[in-house]
RNA sequence: GGUCGCUUAGCUCAGCUGGUAGAGCAUCUGCCUUACAAGCAGGGGGUCAUAGGUUCGAGCCCUAUAGCGACCACCA
């Protein structure tokens, strides 16, 4: 028997145990239909919120939906421990640089580090019920990982899509690597405006270049203005001599300088931005880099050699002031790209990189993202927006430690990359050698090491790759080509969905999946997400669900549309509480009624049960439609409405009967059993989707007809009730009528109706007929008189027994 | 500045292919009814952001405007 009352923590932790003991979330291939999720690894750097579990709930119920639909479910789970992230994880506990601590000791304090928040996540996750299989579970710094990684890396060198290449780069001089454009992140930051007065060496005219960056004067190889400002084009084809650094470059002009902006003339720098660069290539300018790694002005430029870049923006300044060069100066705020991961200002640099080939295949990967179906569909034009303006090729190398490293040595002489062997994968360069014995270019017989570890996202874009376990033996590489879905939320559409794009494009010409599933963000107020960096999350996953229980956290997670920030809501809490605490109570009272029931053939349904079970139908119907568009939260809202109704209309219309055979008859009090036994069934399957927990256990009290709730599946009922749905919603809209009066009377639900005279409509009068012995117990009718009308109906006369209510 | 989304009851949100506004919470009034008082029954509360347009009919479609949010761009 169900207990009295449900106690939540008890029984989820029985139902997790059971689970794992009982592998009941194992995939193992068998021939029927694979249904197969590439899940976000989450980053390991820190506590898990409301937010993650927010999105990986709403994967969770589609795994636990699909299963239910028959599908063999391959759901792993995988962990994103690889580079940078974890770096400053590391970093930031020791309260030391990678630098300082040293390659090795770094690595194995970030091993450590990534173990111990991964057996955090794992637990708290198990603790939601994700339905992970935990065996086929991946993280990206594991060998075989690295393996499969290198692989990849080497599959686009041999099909030439990645290059090596001196080449102007993101540079963080905090981190001391360069970065993709994707890593960066715009800031508004207070500066100055400073108007600094040039002069051309042919005829002495003054003309003023405004600049938010006086420290790059050293690095201008040329001035730009717009060859149809007529106030400057004038300019083009003479000199301008650069005050304070006292060198001369050429005026030219370019019709991408704004005469509106700044005073409309422009220096170009190597590199001030991403239009010097676009200018030094277009034009063969000169190089002048003036920047080291770490952020200062390089030894040789003259007088500002050894400055950090902000002192040396100073110094020119003064020195500018000291002169008379400068015009004015401004307040200005402006938006500036920072690297999203420490939130410094990024400079560029140019440094021998591996870059990936993006620019030359868009219309590829703009095709491809035609091919996947985006939930929710306008998903789809940002993807489109942000290939589009992909402005760079990818970046791969990080000069870091904690990561993937790059299977390549170099010749010595010539620097000829020498590429590991596919057999010998994983390597490391630092440790291993080239199995050649010679440069196959120039014949040295000594190489250099690769020291550059691979960007993050070179990995976590190859999470199909590593599910499939691409190039091994024993893979999974047909059942997963595509998978089904990928997931996550909106914000690395441009990274984590574009950059596995790319790499399934490049290495099977095809979609990695053929579902995306965005889910929205948490807020913790409106108009405020919640992020790890603000740490304005106020409310822990492990609290809430101590609070709550797993089932109701989950509720919350459930309740968001696809693609929509939802703003955390203990309102919601408390809602899936008393939801899932009334589950708990109609099984209760099913399972009273079902003592003596035995499961039989029956097609002899009393009305009031057809109307239900009908009803039931249309509405699963429906639910089934929102789960196959992957709108979860929209399918729990009519089931939880069905839900509900069922509760507390037709609870209360069948309990006279189930409690009464005597007076309804054996076989009518059998017809509301079956009708009570089949619905809790299928409202459990439906709910378990949402609530694993308190479904399993009055599955497993009551049914028990597998070994899992979870392990069944939905077949939808086939019954052809539109009467019975249509004149039952009627009479329960005349239950309703009668109880209003009750109320409107201050009297109990109890109190007799001593009579009722209703006008009808000839197909409700037949219903009603067919029910009267449920539609007069219901209400306490003594007496009831049915006219027929041309409407759907009327309550005519209402008369209540307030006498009857004293005895 | 660009792209996308949002704007519906005091609060949090739902509203499918256009057909007389919905839920929960909050509030008010009753009811201890052989599962559930964490319950049940009922009431009050909305010119669906604004302005135009299409239509017999618009919360829903079109256009414009405003506010909010996300992403991107601008960095002289």
């Amino acid at each position: 028997m169900l207990d009295k009352k449900y106690n939540a923590s008890e029984k989820e932790e029985k139902w997790l145990n059971y689970w794992k003991e009982n592998k009941i979330y194992q995939f193992k291939p068998d021939g029927r239909k694979v249904y197969s999720i590439d899940t976000p690894p989450p980053t390991v750097n820190g506590k898990i919120h409301i937010g993650h579990i927010f999105s990986y709930s709403q994967t969770e119920m589609l795994a636990r939906y699909k299963r239910l639909r028959g599908y063999n479910i391959f759901y792993p789970f995988g962990f994103d421990d690889n580079g940078l992230p974890s770096e400053r994880c590391v970093e930031k506990e020791q309260g030391k640089r990678a630098h300082e601590i040293g390659r090795e000791a770094f690595s194995k304090l970030c091993y450590e580090t990534t173990d111990r928040f991964e057996a955090e996540f794992q637990e708290l996750f198990s603790k939601m019920g994700v339905s992970t299989d935990w065996d086929i579970h991946y993280k990206t710094v594991a060998p075989s990982t690295i393996k499969i990684s290198q692989k990849s890396f080497l599959d686009l060198a041999e099909k030439g899509h990645v290059y090596h290449k001196e080449s102007p780069a993101l540079w963080c001089n905090e981190c001391l690597t360069s970065i993709a454009q994707a890593e960066l992140e715009t800031k508004t930051v207070k500066t100055t405006f400073n108007y600094v007065k040039f002069k051309t060496v042919e005829d002495g005219e003054v003309f003023t270049i405004a600049t938010t960056r006086p420290e790059l004067l050293p690095a201008i190889v040329s001035v730009f203005v717009n060859p149809s400002d007529e106030k400057h084009n004038h300019l083009i084809g003479k000199t301008a001599h650069i005050p304070v650094v006292d060198v001369d470059v050429p005026i030219m002009g370019d019709e991408k300088v704004d005469a509106d902006k700044g005073t409309g003339v422009v220096m170009c720098c190597t590199f001030g931005d991403q239009t010097d660069i676009e200018w030094w290539k277009k034009y063969n300018l000169p190089l002048k880099y003036i920047f080291t790694s770490d952020g200062r002005i390089d030894e040789k430029v003259p007088t500002y050699g050894g400055l950090k870049i902000k002192e040396a923006r100073k110094k020119v300044v003064e020195d500018l002031q000291a002169g008379g060069y400068i015009e004015k100066v401004e307040d200005l705020e402006h938006e500036v790209q920072t690297h999203e991961r420490c939130g410094k200002e990024v400079e560029y640099t140019v440094i021998k990189q591996w870059f990936i080939d993006l620019m030359n295949h868009k219309e590829d990967f703009l095709r491809i993202g035609n091919e996947i179906k985006w939930h929710p569909d306008y998903m789809h034009t940002r993807y489109n927006e942000w290939v589009n303006n992909v402005a760079w090729d990818w970046c791969i190398s990080r000069q870091r430690y904690f990561g993937v490293p790059f299977p390549v040595w170099y010749c010595k002489d010539c620097g000829e990359p020498i590429f590991a062997r596919k057999e010998d994968l994983p390597v490391n360069p630092l440790v291993d050698s080239p199995k050649v014995d010679q440069c196959p270019k120039c014949g040295c017989k000594e190489f250099v090491p690769e020291t550059d570890i691979m960007d993050t996202w070179a990995t976590s874009s190859i999470t199909p790759l590593i599910n499939m376990r691409y190039g091994e033996e024993e893979n999974y590489e047909d059942i997963l080509k595509p998978m089904s879905l990928r997931t996550n939320a909106s914000e690395i559409i441009r990274t984590w969905d574009f950059y596995t794009i790319v790499k399934s494009f490049y290495h099977f010409g095809m979609r990695p999946w053929d579902n995306v599933m965005i889910s929205g963000f948490v807020m913790a107020s409106k108009g405020e997400k919640i992020s790890k960096s603000k740490g304005n999350s106020k409310h822990e996953p492990i609290d809430l669900i101590n609070q709550y229980s797993a089932d109701v956290v989950r509720y919350w997670a459930g309740t968001g549309r696809l693609g929509t920030d939802i703003v955390f809501s203990e309102e919601t809490l408390l809602r899936g509480k008393k939801l899932v605490n009334k589950i708990w109570n109609v099984a209760k009272f099913i399972e009273m009624h079902l003592q003596d029931y035995e499961d039989k053939d029956f097609d002899n349904y009393e009305y009031i049960d057809k109307w239900i079970l009908g009803r039931f139908q249309e509405m699963e119907k429906q639910f089934i439609s929102y789960l196959d568009e992957y709108e979860v939260g929209l399918a729990l809202n009519i089931l939880e409405k069905f839900f509900w109704e069922f509760c507390d209309n037709y609870i209360e219309i069948v309990k006279h009967r189930l409690y009464r055979p005597e007076e309804f008859g054996a076989e009518a009090r059998y017809s509301g059993q079956k009708t009570v036994y089949t619905l809790l069934y299928k409202l459990l399957q439906d709910f378990s989707i949402f609530f694993p927990f308190i479904t399993e256990e009055i599955f497993q009290e009551l049914y028990h007809t597998c070994n899992s709730i979870h392990n069944t599946e939905i077949k939808q009922l086939q019954f052809d009730f539109a009467d019975e749905v249509k004149y039952g919603d009627q009479i329960s809209e005349i239950i309703s009528l009668a109880r209003g009066e009750k109320t409107n009377n201050n009297v109990s639900l109890k109190t007799p109706i001593k009579n009722l005279s209703l006008g009808v409509n000839s197909g409700l009068k037949d219903a009603i007929e067919k029910s009267i012995k449920d539609f007069k117990a219901t209400l306490f009718i003594e007496n009831l008189e049915m006219k027929e009308i041309d409407k759907d109906f009327e309550v005519t006369n209402i008369e209540l027994n307030l006498e009857e209510q004293e005895s």
